[in-house]
DNA sequence: CCCGTTCGATACATGAACGTATCGAATACA
DNA sequence: TGTATTCGATACGTTCATGTATCGAACGGG
């Protein structure tokens, strides 16, 4: 019972949550630019307009800020690319389906770096790298649910295995797309180049692509 | 002419070498251990067994170390692409090239945990950038040649561009099994996925993959 | 073998970031 | 509106990494 009341107010403010807000914005604007491995507590608080104590009263480390940043964003991003794929009826359309989920997923090179830094981090920390699986894993699935649902109603997609398989083709041809944009900073060309690699796996390869 | 010679001593002990191999290596180390971003001068000079002095004798700071770990590391790295390339004939077996390539790209996890950070190191330094981006140009020409190399005597790669783009493809298959690779540290799971992936990619959509 | 040069160790000074403890102000609830 | 609680600012001590300056030892050329 002493265990884990540890930080739990019994009336939580509402001006702590918008500080929260506030620092996890500035977080990121600052991990963004500079990247989380050369950013200190004070640049955070001083990009939000707080102090340090602002932060000590929100957060216990720089990592936990990060995780809870990755955490937010990633969500949002995760709804977003959801509502993409379920944007069109039972029959899949893909060029306009890739257009869409292209679109939100090359939309912010920002993020793209700080997912970046993320995922560094996580390839050292096992409970990190789990969190970051499971958010992965959350995403290839709605992939492929999409995908099977499409099954049948148009052509099946390819010769990976099943739709699970697609699925993880499809994150791993995102995944290769962003570590070249990460370095030519050109996200057009990143999204056509998604968008061709995309359509080539998902479609049957006697199709000319465009 | 009072330019340039900054750094440039008459005589180069070969003690001097040495010193500087041992820095570079116990870099690499701690590197992969701990990430660029937590590493301090100290730490890789203990690791290498010598004092910070040694350190600023031989580089000024610790991006410039990195600079060279990572161009050392990726030259060799390139070579034995190149020889994995090279060594079958001028029929180009798809599976064993593959496997050949694929045995060097993700033999060593240190290696691609390192060459992450060097990455997100890149991303936001427009020089390093650059390196970076002229480093995979080189591998991605190795492949491209050795694939237009092949055009005629085997059937023709796939529905993607000229060679060029499908090297492109490749290369960006294989960033994004490194990307799950970090994540979930199975090496052999990722070499048997990427070369399921380049198949797929390389090979007419009409055949079954294995 | 000797001597000038180079290399790396040591000592030092400086600054940055950290975590804590404390205090006044803002806030929620009665 | 009064009051107890929570929030965030400030000040402090501490640790840690950095860069430099200096010195002795290793080294290579003669």
């Amino acid at each position: 019972m002493p265990m884990e009341d540890r930080n739990t107010p019994k009336r939580v403010t509402r001006r702590r949550v918008r500080t929260r807000a506030r620092l996890l914005d500035a977080a990121f604007a600052v991990f963004a630019a500079k990247g989380f491995g050369r950013v200190s507590i004070e640049e955070v608080c001083e990009a939000a307009g707080f102090s340090r104590g602002a932060f000590y009263s929100n957060f216990a480390t720089l990592d936990e800020l990060f995780f809870a940043l990755y955490r937010e964003r990633a969500d949002l991003i995760a709804d977003q690319v959801a509502d993409a794929l379920a944007q069109d009826g039972p029959d899949l359309d893909v060029p306009a389906s890739v257009e869409r989920v292209t679109e939100v997923l090359l939309l912010d090179v920002d993020w793209l770096l700080v997912k970046t830094d993320f995922l560094v981090h996580a390839a050292r920390d096992p409970d990190v790298a789990r969190a970051l699986l499971d958010h992965r894993a959350r995403l290839r699935q709605a992939v492929a649910d999409r995908l099977s649902r499409a099954r049948g109603h148009t052509e099946l997609p390819a010769v990976l295995g099943d739709a699970d398989g697609a699925a993880r083709a499809v994150v791993a041809a995102y995944d290769g797309v962003t570590t070249q944009l990460l370095l030519d900073r050109d996200v057009e060309a990143a999204r056509a180049w998604l968008g061709q690699l995309l359509t080539a796996l998902l479609t049957d390869g006697s199709r000319t692509p465009a």
